[in-house]
DNA sequence: ATACTTAGTGTAACATAAACACTTAATAAA
DNA sequence: TTTATTAAGTGTTTATGTTACACTAAGTAT
């Protein structure tokens, strides 16, 4: 007989962009095995829960969020979670933005936290191979998608959406080229609202006109 | 406690290309559920196996072969192939020449056979959608990948490479612009060999300068 | 009134993509 | 051996998209 029975996990990268940084969440491990070390918020999947849900509980219960971009990732062999070596690791990529996010200080004292990628501490399992995986996705995905949506406030300046880019691909654009671009792409439009508050010429206000994962012909 | 088990199967999409028509290889259930239907060939994931190598293990049991490309494609929820609908299925696309391709009758007599895209009976399960979104996934590495290499015999002439594209895509391509982008690219070498026993003008042939999955910056 | 800061805008050069038709080299048939 | 047939092979022009680049405008703070 050939079935058998897996043990199997969910990880979530779950990506912010704070102070022009891109962030990922990270939890200390209460537990063996890597118990005090970073790792991504995750778990087992339970009896009958669809990875997707199983991903969508974690979301809530350790970021606090539910609404928000969410996709598989990959799905990796043997994390080690379980002691026992049978196990299965179903990743997804969440995206965010800061105000969303309410993360749940949990009774076991995770401390979730927001890292820059830059910085990122010694992480348990293959963690790192993860993140470092999810970073590409989200970056071909900002090339021919508008996902980038999902990490900015309901109304954004074009200075804020550019920087948005330009903080996950870790490079300059050309402020007139990415209007040029932006706007002919169509997938904003500019509102009556200006950003105002700050010393300088206050900036138009912009939305999103439809906030549902669109692929598009070309894009950066 | 969290921990539960899962049952752990994975399908394979494995394309081909024959007589100018893109194929897939299924095969006859023949047990339940959809016992006689036709489906992707898959199986139970073994203890402790990873994902991957059950994903070789049914490659090399129902199509005789080993050592062609093959890459994780997406994990779908209970695919319904254990009857008590806890179940994942960790879903393969491979892709290899048809003379490389062994099919291997098993004592099942589940008749493996070759179905054009364009003329796929019913399926069972959920396959349907995983092949069309394997179809996707093998459009798309067309455009940004030499993928393309793993569909071809060793030496092949330029119209061969050219009918590829247009079987997996479905569309005409221009023959000089095909020519001067892909020469571009610096994917192939032309061999002193001629595709002879032809009664035009033979035509030269060419080979793979590399036969490793590459990315390019841009395609087609 | 002036200084400061970010917002907002257009054009020219360059690179890439698309459209398009005839000559060449072999085999088969007359 | 000549002619017909078939697919191989090859460049140029046009259109489109991408990149590079610098000044004026509109607010706030002093």
């Amino acid at each position: 007989m050939l079935r058998s029975y897996q043990s199997v996990t969910t990880d979530i990268v779950i990506f912010t962009i704070e102070q022009e940084e891109l962030k990922v969440l990270l939890i200390k491990r209460a537990k063996e095995p890597f118990k005090n070390k970073w790792a991504l918020p995750g778990g087992f999947i339970l009896e009958n829960e669809e990875p997707e849900k199983a991903a969508l509980r974690v979301l809530k219960n350790k970021a606090g969020v539910s609404n928000i971009y969410m996709e598989q990732l990959y799905t990796f062999p043997g994390s080690g979670r379980d002691p026992r070596g049978n196990v299965i690791t179903i990743t997804y990529f969440a995206l965010a933005p800061t105000e969303k996010i309410k993360i749940q200080k949990s009774k076991e004292t995770q401390t979730p936290t927001f890292y820059s990628l830059k910085k990122l501490p010694q992480l348990a399992f293959d963690h790192k191979k993860i993140i470092t995986y999810a970073l590409k996705r989200l970056r071909s995905k900002l090339e021919y998608t508008n996902v980038v949506y999902s990490l900015l406030p309901q109304f954004f300046t074009f200075n804020q959406l550019q920087e948005a880019y330009e903080t996950i691909l870790d490079r300059e654009l050309d402020k007139r080229n990415f209007r040029k671009k932006f706007i002919l792409l169509n997938l904003i439009r500019s509102t009556k609202k200006v950003h105002k508050g700050i010393r300088q010429r206050p900036a138009q206000l912009y939305q999103f006109i439809s906030c549902r994962p669109t692929e598009l012909k070309k894009f950066f």
